[in-house]
DNA sequence: AATATTTGGTATTTATAAATATCAAATTCT
DNA sequence: AGAATTTGATATTTATAAATACCAAATATT
């Protein structure tokens, strides 16, 4: 009942969503490996993807497809996301977070072991759930920089 | 003299500058076409491109060809830069600013005709000309976003 | 216990973005 | 005044990113 409502809850495995996106479950594979998105992994290494991973997947194809961004420029878009102000890390934590220093990749395809990050699961935060398209990127930076 | 030192100044003409960066006449017009460098135009309509100009394309140059960013995704990484905060623009001059809204082209690609913009020259404008790079742009983001 | 699906890897195909070629008219420069 | 260069526009080529196909081993499902 509850899970139905919830759009975060992991629900269909690979080929479920590889049918529903229209696309191949390598490709869903390959946007996974390329740090576009973070499927849930069952204990088993198996993925599950949520309506919102697909609903994530499907900005992911409209820039791909329609807006014509490489894969790498989208990796680079998502670099620029202000995670650092997302979260509200340290100073100390940014000191050595490769995140912080990267433009060509986006923070959580890095290894965290020695900030805040270390302990948060990626997936579950919101620098990630929050701007899988440009649009929000944009008014995210309107609505932090005045 | 004074010109030599000054990177801004406008001196070659396109096919010498397409001479320096190694690639077709042609396709520096592409660029401009796509509104990812604004060269400066004599009387006659003719281009000249400055020192900066060819750093800036040189720039261009790797984002295409080694971080295999496409010409979309330029834009709309440019598109990202905080120009209302560069140039501090009043919210009205925001309002109708489509370049304020545009998440997919850079602002010195629209004519703006009733605000602060109408009267500068983009060429000059230092949202142009400060952020040629994606390294510059996070930098930037870093620095107003703390 | 047997069938279906997933996993990760490499090798191949396809779609298309990026660059080139060609053109006549206009401009520049010696 | 005449040779060289630039202009914009369309049509074509090329390089390669994105997607697909195929594989054996592991896991899931009934």
């Amino acid at each position: 009942m509850e899970n139905l409502d919830n759009i975060e809850v992991p629900l269909f495995p690979i080929s479920v969503a590889a049918r529903i996106l229209d696309i191949s479950v390598h490709t869903l594979r390959m946007y996974e490996r390329e740090g576009l998105v973070v499927p849930f992994k069952k204990k088993s290494n198996h993925r599950l993807y949520s309506k919102a991973d697909i609903e994530r997947l499907n900005c992911i194809r409209r820039a791909i497809n329609e807006s014509k961004i490489s894969i790498n420029g989208i990796k680079t878009i998502y670099s620029l996301i202000p995670c650092w102000d997302i979260i509200k890390c340290s100073s100390k934590d940014r000191e050595n977070c490769e995140a912080y220093k990267s433009h060509s990749n986006p923070c959580w395809t890095f290894k965290h072991s020695d900030n805040i990050c270390a302990t948060n699961e990626c997936r579950d935060c919101s620098v990630y759930k929050d701007y899988g398209e440009c649009k929000s990127l944009k008014e995210k930076l309107i609505s932090v920089i005045k």
